[in-house]
DNA sequence: GTCTATATAATGATAGAC
DNA sequence: GTCTATCATTATATAGAC
């Protein structure tokens, strides 16, 4: 008889969708990665796979929010917070290579039920790395679209990182972050 | 009696899967989109939905082969070269907002069949801009990072203004591409 | 070349025993 | 809390008439 805790089943789940998307995902591809049957998977999510995939969006909220606001925190220099932030960034994602849960739920049907949460959470991504580069100095119009430009350039590298199959260009996307959000070498906007 | 040609058929089904990918587009959705019948679809189609999938990749490179070597006559300055592209990117991506067919089959289990297509065909678009960067008097390292960064800087713009709903910053990418080709204020790799 | 009707398989989901 | 067995629905795919 297998078992498994409900975190077990979300990590198994978080996989597949990083993997194979949202609806290329099915519950028995989840029932044979967890071992457990599809009336098991059903007793801990009576919602199905969209409980499971709402679950996961929060999750992905309770793991960006409390670092977006350890960004915000000045007892360190802004440099040495983003850098923090960025190797977190680099486990999270596994070092590439893995896919990204925004991305995944992205495609599919607009009444795809997250994307308003996916959207606030990547605003409040971009919006912590904006504010952020404000305090280093930067201009509050182009700390904004450093910050848009550094979140694209992350989500970017992951994807052709997973497409190439060379997961150095993401790496170089997570070394280069600090220099698009503070660096003073970066060209305005004309 | 409804009627379609096969290229209205496969334009129908590109939109389609840019905007719910691959597994999230049924044969149904396809039928309704072009009002034409199931077993008419499978008249011009007998492969089905994978076989759509795989002559719209073919059409991808189709569209791009092409540009990519324009990129590389030497008739004008590589600089007119890029801008003439990049403005061909921003109607092929129809101005940000409605997804790459790069990211909508990246997701998907990787006996996907037509990711070394993707593949190759990303790398066919990384290697020409590199060669472009390279003549126009960048060192050859940087400039094959130069290009993958580009690429990625656009994928990842593409994602981020669709979840976000703001296509200012596709926009923005496409501007930034030569600077992030050519621009001497590049941070190099330390 | 399109249609209606149908075959076949996979999907999400549930009932009820243990 | 897990299981086996089953349901209803949707999916891909085909047969055959027009």
């Amino acid at each position: 008889m297998a078992t498994a805790s409900r975190q077990e089943i979300l990590q198994a789940v978080l996989e597949l969708f990083r993997e194979c998307g949202y609806e290329g995902t099915s519950m028995a591809m989840i029932s044979e990665r967890t071992k457990l049957g599809k009336a098991s998977l059903y007793h801990h999510f009576p919602g199905g796979k969209e409980q499971m995939r709402d679950e996961l969006v929060k999750l992905l909220g309770d793991w960006f929010r409390p670092r977006l606001e350890q960004l915000k925190d000045d007892a360190t220099p802004p440099r040495g917070r983003v850098k923090v932030f960025i190797s977190e960034l680099d486990s999270f994602f596994e070092g590439g290579q893995r896919g990204c849960l925004f991305a995944a739920l992205a495609v599919g049907p607009a009444e795809n039920g997250c994307r308003i949460e996916l959207k606030d959470l990547m605003n409040l991504w971009i919006s912590a790395l904006a504010e952020l580069a404000e305090k280093s100095g930067v201009p509050a119009n182009d700390a904004q679209t450093r910050a848009e430009d550094c979140v694209a350039q992350l989500e970017g590298a992951l994807l052709v990182s997973r497409i190439v199959g060379d997961k150095s260009i993401f790496k170089r996307a997570l070394r280069q972050a600090p220099d698009m959000l503070f660096g003073s070498s970066r060209q305005l906007e004309s």
